[in-house]
DNA sequence: CGCTGTGTTGAATGCCGTCAACGTCGGTGG
DNA sequence: CCACCGACGTTGACGGCATTCAACACAGCG
């Protein structure tokens, strides 16, 4: 049974397109639902697929040849990954596993070219997200060169509930799990420190936070802080 | 008069192009020279041309809001860059200096996209730049988060004389002058620290460097210590 | 009811940035 | 030609930030 195109119609990369562009993206493609904690393709693996999140929240991790981790980013619903192909890529940089339950559309590496000039809106949201990609990795190695751990982790914390956050009675609270440990490997620092740091911003009142969860209740003195303008009361 | 076409028919980027490819290519450009030290376009400047680098080498430096600088790369002879278009964007998310004087070709932004229509393997060479400096990039990223000072600035020399070597009797050097401050603002150190470590490198026999210049005589030795694996004989 | 994954907190170590002083090279102008 | 000056480079001493090491607490699950 074919997919409906009502399941993409709402995307922010596919808005204005008429029912036979989003009927002929749809056609290559199958969904795919995957449990939390699988893996939707290895680091190195031969790339055969391209994806699209429809629904979920997706880790995107990169291991070094002596088995250090570090989370890449996080894929949210919406977004295409896993484009190796269209960065000239045979093999996948990353292995992405699914944070959460989650659905997927995948299409084979094969419909590509024909999508591509078939529908050529399609290409250039690829590669606009390419882009948009490349800005953030360049942001990043830029506040890695220069900032400090604090404000590095209270960038990435903002960045999380920007771009996943959800609303709940108490502040925004970011809408996967999430370790320590996994903010200390976006953060390029120890699940130690990042404990450390979401004590102390606790007793400063800025966040809540538990077990796999983060509730950021101040946003706006965490950006001081990812800005380092100290508010008054900070040693 | 016309560019000619041989300026750019050897470039790795237009292989297999026809001369009359070549010639669409060519004709919306102009050529331009560049003093050393001179600024080819700056950082949020309006982005309204694209270039190509013929001859010499380009630094590109992105400085934050409160005046850290960092060098996001070296543009080599025959690269595209200044391709913000291509990303989506409307402002240069960093400026570029001639490291020495330059020759590159200009493109005002309004050819982009009968470029691409015309020549589709003009845009495809421009993506493929686009994802070859993500991977870069989020390389960069990795080196960062895992690695210690001593073996990224072993990455970043090695990068160098690979991407930018020349030949000499005593190994090979880095084809431009580079200094310890420019060193230390490619991997986020400091040029006091990059001076210490030349230097150790230097009584260990593995580079000689002097006023802007550094030259690799046992680039093995100097893998071993990026990858942190100690050869015999070192602390 | 133990076991595993997660989180907290204290203490010690060490890398590398910061501060400081000096040396050296190359260009420039008198 | 020489004196001067600024940019670049070197080296030592010190100290702070964050990792490392260690021990414990707590939750969820089989």
């Amino acid at each position: 049974m074919p997919l409906d195109r009502s399941l993409i119609s709402g995307l922010p990369a596919f808005v204005g397109l008429e029912a036979g562009d989003l009927d002929s993206i749809l056609a290559p493609a199958r969904s795919s639902r995957f449990a939390k904690d699988s893996e939707v393709f290895a680091q190195d693996a031969e790339a055969e697929h391209f994806f699209l999140l429809l629904s979920g929240h997706i880790r995107v991790v990169r291991t070094t040849p002596d088995g250090d981790q570090m989370i890449a980013r996080y894929i949210n619903e919406g977004e295409l990954f896993g484009i190796a192909m269209a960065m000239g890529r045979t093999t996948y940089p990353a292995s992405a596993v699914a944070a959460v339950d989650c659905v997927v559309l995948v299409w084979p590496n094969a419909a590509w070219p024909g999508l591509q000039s078939r529908v050529p809106a399609f290409g250039a949201s690829a590669y606009q997200t390419m882009g948009a990609r490349l800005q953030e990795t360049q942001a990043r190695v830029m506040e890695m060169s220069t900032q400090q751990v604090e404000q590095r982790i209270a960038s990435a914390v903002l960045r999380l509930v920007t771009q996943s956050g959800r609303k709940t009675s108490e502040g925004i609270e970011i809408d996967f799990p999430i370790s320590r440990q996994d903010i200390a490997e976006m953060t390029g620092s120890t699940l130690h420190t990042v404990s450390r740091l979401l004590s102390a911003w606790e007793d400063e009142g800025i966040v809540r936070s538990g077990r796999q969860k983060v509730t950021v209740t101040d946003p706006h003195a965490l950006m001081l802080i990812a800005e380092n303008r100290p508010s008054r009361s900070r040693k």
